[in-house]
Parts: C-alpha cells; sequence; structure tokens
RNA sequence: UGGGGGAUCGUCCAACGGUAGGACAACGGACUCUGACUCCGUGAAUCUAGGUUCGAAUCCUAGUCCCCCAGCCA
C-alpha cells in the first residue's frame, strides 16, 4: 500500500540552522547566557504508534532546530513503552520523515526501552523508600477512589503495604506471575491533590505482549510519566520540550527527578501544538481514516502526514518554512491552511520547471496548417530561473487546449477562445476560433481553427494584442496519464465540531483524470520531482507510475484570481 | 463549584513600561507570452472595567471568555 521514496541515510536536504525568535529560543538563550548550560541538548521523542503528521514537524522543527542553532545536539528518541500500540514500521517511517525533513540525531538513536533495567531500579528505589506500592485494586476500582475534578480522590486499601510485600509483589510482576490487569505499581504521593496526575499516578502496569525491540524480555512497562522524565535525565537533556497538555505532568516529572538518583535535571518547557483549518491532527483519527479506508494509507497525499506531504510533492524546505511562519507560542490556535500553500508555491515558484499539459482535453485543429507537419518551438524552462534553460515542444496541425479554455458564448470578462476570438498559444502561435464542432448531444467536442504563420514563437510581427496566452499539447505527441488532483480532506474548517469527524469527510477530496495529455519532455520526470503544469498548478510524479502509465499529483494549484472573480 | 494554562488585525506571530510591526488572507492598481510570478497601494487588532505611571498590549485589582486534566495511552 505504502510507496514512498525513501530518502538516504542522511538528510538530501538538510535544514539550514537560521533563527527564529521565540520564548523557547529566549529561555535557551537565557540559560545560556547565565551558564546554567554549557550547551543545549533537546530531543524528539515520538511513540512509534502511528506516522507522523505536520504537527510533528512543528516540534521537530522546533527541538532540532534550536540544538542548531545554539551549537547543542538533539536526540531522536522513541517512546516506546506500550507495545501494545507499536510496531517496527511506525519506527522506520518515523526514522524516515525525520531525515527527510532535513534533519540527523548523528549517534543520538535513542529508545526508551534502552532504559527499562534502570527504570526497574529506580522503581524498586522507590518502593524502598516507601514512596511506591502494588495496588492490586482494579481499574474500575482505581477510577472510583481517584475522585473527580471537584472531588478528592481516597486512598487504596493497598497503600500502606509494607515495603518487602511491595518488593516481592513488583519481582513477581516482572517475572510474570500475574495476568495483565491484576497489579500496578503506583507512586505514593497525595489522593487529594488538586492535580488529578498526582493522585498516587501509575508507574508499571502488567502488558503480556512482544515489545517491538524487548521482545518477551519484559511483561511489566513502565507509563509515560515514569519513562519520560527520567530518560531525558539519563541522556542529559537540558531542555525537554513538550505540547501544552503535559503542563500538569510536570509537578511529577519534577517529583520523580526530586525522589530519583538521576544524572542531570532536565526543565520541561511546554509550547502549543499546530493546527489547521480543514485539517485533522490527531493520531487516534488518522490511524481511522487508514485504517476504515477513508484514505489509502498513511501516506495518502490527502493526509497531514509527513509521508502524504512528500508523496504530494511539498519539498522538505517549504514545510520548514510553514513552520517557521507558524511560530511558537503558549496560546492555542488554528493556522490557515492557506498560509501552508503559500508557502509551497512560493518555493516551488522559483524551483519548479514548465511544462505544459492538458487536463481536460478539448481537440483543436488548425485548418490551414499543412497536414503532417511538426515544428519544434522553444519553451523557457523556468522564467524565475534563466539557468533552467529551455526545451523544444512540438507543435502540429492536431492539438489538445483545455475545456475551460474555450466558451460558446462568453460572458465579458472571458479572455479565452470563443467563435471568431484570436489568442496565443503559448510558445507557438496566435490561432482565431473558427468553428465549435458538436456531438450529436450538442457538446463542443473539437474547435476549428486557423493560425497565423506570422506570429511563430508567439509573437505577431504587427504588433497586435491578444488578451489570453493558452496551454496546450500536440494531439499527436500528447503522453496520455493519469493525474489526481486533491482537495481538502474536509468540508468544513474545523472538522468534528459537531463531533463526526468521518462525517466532515469531503466526498470529493481526490478527483481521478484518466485521460490528461502530456507534453512529451514531461516523460523524462521522475518520481518525486516537482514541476509546474503551466496555468494549472505544480504536480509531482507518483512512485505509482510505471513506464506504460504516469499519474501525477497536484501539489498544488496556481492562484487564480479569474475564478475567484466568477 | 478543584488544579493548570491562555486571550493583540479575518488567521498566525512580534512588540519584554516609550511610534502596536510582519506574514498569510482580503481588496484596489501596475506589469505580464502562465488571469501565475513580481511590484505598488488600501482596509484591518491590544477581551472588559477600574487602578499605578509623564507614558500601559506590557505592571496591579476585579471580571469575562477559551483550552487542558478524572487511561493500567502518550
Amino acid at each position: 500500500m505504502s510507496v514512498d521514496s525513501a530518502p538516504a541515510a542522511s538528510p538530501a536536504d538538510p535544514a539550514p540552522a537560521e533563527a527564529g525568535k521565540d520564548f523557547i529560543r529566549d529561555i535557551i538563550q537565557g540559560d545560556l547566557d547565565a551558564g546554567v548550560h554549557q550547551s543545549v541538548v533537546t530531543r524528539f521523542p515520538p511513540e512509534p504508534n502511528g506516522y507522523l503528521h505536520i504537527g510533528h514537524a512543528k516540534s521537530i522543527c522546533l527541538n532540532f532546530g534550536v540544538a542548531q542553532e545554539f551549537g547543542g545536539r538533539c536526540h531522536l528518541r522513541f517512546d516506546d513503552t506500550n507495545p501494545a500500540k507499536e510496531a517496527q514500521e511506525y519506527i522506520d517511517a518515523i526514522e524516515r520523515d525525520v531525515r527527510w525533513l532535513g534533519f540527523d540525531w548523528g549517534t543520538h538513536l535513542h529508545h526508551a526501552s534502552d532504559y527499562f533495567e534502570q527504570l526497574y531500579a529506580w522503581a524498586e528505589h522507590l518502593i524502598g523508600a516507601g514512596k511506591a506500592y502494588i495496588d492490586d485494586q482494579s481499574a474500575d476500582d482505581m477510577r472510583a477512589s481517584r475522585g473527580t475534578l471537584t472531588e478528592p480522590g481516597k486512598n487504596s486499601p493497598f497503600r500502606d503495604r509494607s515495603v518487602d510485600e511491595n518488593l516481592d509483589l513488583f519481582r513477581r510482576m516482572r517475572k510474570g506471575e500475574f495476568a495483565n490487569g491484576t497489579r500496578v505499581l503506583r507512586a505514593k504521593i497525595d489522593m487529594t491533590s488538586g492535580n488529578i496526575n498526582l493522585r498516587d499516578p501509575v508507574l508499571y502496569r502488567i502488558i503480556h505482549t512482544p515489545h517491538p525491540r524487548t521482545g518477551t524480555a519484559w511483561c511489566i512497562y513502565p507509563n509515560y510519566d515514569f519513562a519520560h522524565g527520567q530518560s531525558d535525565a539519563i541522556e542529559h537533556i537540558t531542555h525537554s520540550i513538550c505540547t501544552l497538555e503535559f503542563e500538569d505532568h510536570k509537578p511529577l516529572y519534577e517529583w520523580f527527578l526530586e525522589n530519583l538518583p538521576v544524572p542531570s535535571k532536565p526543565k520541561q518547557y511546554e509550547f502549543a501544538r499546530l493546527n489547521i483549518s480543514y485539517t485533522i491532527l490527531s493520531k487516534r483519527h488518522l490511524t481511522q481514516f487508514v485504517r476504515e479506508g477513508h484514505v489509502t494509507g498513511w501516506d495518502d497525499p490527502r493526509m497531514p502526514t509527513i509521508a502524504g506531504i512528500r508523496r504530494r510533492g511539498v519539498p522538505a524546505a517549504a514545510l520548514r518554512d510553514f513552520i517557521k511562519r507558524v511560530g511558537v507560542a503558549r496560546a492555542n490556535s488554528v493556522v490557515d491552511a492557506a498560509m501552508f500553500d503559500a508557502c509551497v508555491r512560493e518555493l516551488l515558484n522559483k524551483t519548479a520547471a514548465r511544462y505544459m499539459a492538458v487536463l481536460r482535453p478539448l481537440k483543436v485543429v488548425i485548418e490551414n496548417y499543412p497536414e503532417g507537419q511538426v515544428e519544434d518551438l522553444d519553451a523557457v524552462n523556468n522564467p524565475e530561473d534563466p539557468s533552467a534553460g529551455s526545451r523544444k515542444v512540438p507543435f502540429s496541425r492536431e492539438l489538445y487546449v483545455e475545456q475551460d479554455d474555450f466558451m460558446e458564448t462568453p460572458p465579458k470578462k472571458f479572455f479565452r477562445l470563443s467563435p471568431g476570438k484570436e489568442v496565443r498559444l503559448r510558445y507557438a502561435y496566435f490561432i482565431t476560433c473558427r468553428e465549435a464542432v458538436k456531438d450529436a448531444a450538442g457538446n463542443v467536442i473539437e474547435l476549428r481553427c486557423t493560425y497565423d504563420p506570422a506570429s511563430r514563437g508567439g509573437n505577431s510581427p504587427d504588433g497586435r494584442k491578444v488578451q489570453a496566452t493558452l496551454h496546450w499539447v500536440s494531439a499527436g505527441h500528447a503522453i496520455p496519464s493519469e493525474v489526481r488532483i486533491y482537495n481538502p480532506l474536509f468540508t468544513r474548517p474545523d472538522p468534528g465540531a459537531d463531533g463526526d469527524v468521518v462525517a466532515d469527510i469531503n466526498p470529493q477530496s481526490l478527483e481521478i483524470i484518466a485521460d490528461a495529455k502530456l507534453e512529451p519532455a514531461l516523460s523524462a520526470a521522475r518520481i518525486g520531482e516537482a514541476v509546474q503544469f503551466e496555468r494549472l498548478g505544480y504536480f509531482t510524479k507518483d512512485a505509482e507510475s510505471t513506464d506504460a502509465h504516469a499519474v501525477f499529483n497536484r501539489t498544488v494549484g496556481l492562484r487564480d484570481s479569474y475564478a475567484k472573480a466568477k
């Protein structure tokens, strides 16, 4: 299912270290200036339970970005503490995506599972200090005694077990003597705390499921709270940057650092996660879309995953630019999806080679053009980049133009082809429409036109002007191709606001054009290479293409002030 | 009605007691062999009410609204 152009081991397009400015960078600069740290060490800590999305890209750019800017380092650490949800496929995809984004963790690829033995020892340390106990309550009973947002919790009847009993039970948990869900290790903190995370949080649970890395070595696993801060401490992370919802966990994070003989004391900082209009960035929902087949996979170009964005043809640099423009703050916000498109267009305008392609072909016959004659006309590859040079485009008597570029009875502001109207065919000739040929149903199926031989190359020696320049493809030379047009996956800017995300999925999110016509030079396009189809948008050849059947994805359309005016 | 956070143009982010600025979006114009690009221009904001101060988006007080937390997920 998953077609992916796998990047090389190190980033093909490394991110440049250009400093942004935000409260996180202010804090780091302050710490460095004050000598709190000699250098900065950050980490990007994904759980390998799904593919990375554009929200993760924000965290990646932040963590790796500050490390780069301040001359420190950033670790890639898999937070693999729950084997029931994690898989090797995700681990591989995450490494690939981080590299593609342009970042390099060097030798610092780590896993929470690397620390299972140490974390276990620390758990026994806590038990020995009387600060953790084995609870035999069921999950339901624990929930009932935890209290609510407004009512304090009640102590577990197992809270005062002896150190020896706790130690014995914990060791037997590790040995696998107990079934899933029968016992947990809890910290002994304060069941009446206003912060629910401090009401004797669970530290270890029994999960008899093989782990992608440690196999069956363990059947008890630390949870996030017991693993994260300690892993940070082991790696000497200086600034542990996470999203706002972990703010309530900070007191717990610090409680472990204070009560355990950890080698360093990292500090946690939180920022607001990324939200984008017309987009869902929740792993739970993205997983659902894949599982239920609303999309073709994690790398479906409609998905906000890094793999999907890449496959759609967005360059890593455009994604980085977007993240940079969005900024980092603590206020919840929803970024306009148009800002992402703007970043993509801005980069592609400078870099993408231009070609002509007709998506919805309408046959044009140039009546006064000699049958059998073919001319190779010069076309500029990229007007924004003279070094890109030029190419030849074949012109002949029978051509295709876009159906949208003809109207039998045009409204006032329609500049394109209509009966009697003269337009320019880009890089070719002025042509005038003489007749629209229709089928029995009255549909226009062909245009009979004449050309002005003196306008070869696209300019008339008498200096007369035309209002429109159209793209075109020689019928006899055209390469047939499938083109996939992607529209927003959702019909509303705030999908799921009424409670059902799936109900807001856009039934027209994918338009497949089976028989587009491409100019011959496009046969050399490489998979993943960004090109512009003139007047239409930016496209890239999909990895599903075969020699016999090309497939192009639309990355993003061009701005279209005419369409908007209509 | 517990605990924790947050409110600045339509949107996102700046301004760190001293002229509220940038980007995206919108609108108008110029240019154009892409109705693209580019360029020029226009409109557009400090949650409310008090207070401190020569001066407040920034400090204080009281409100209002929004977000997060009751997994043996992360």
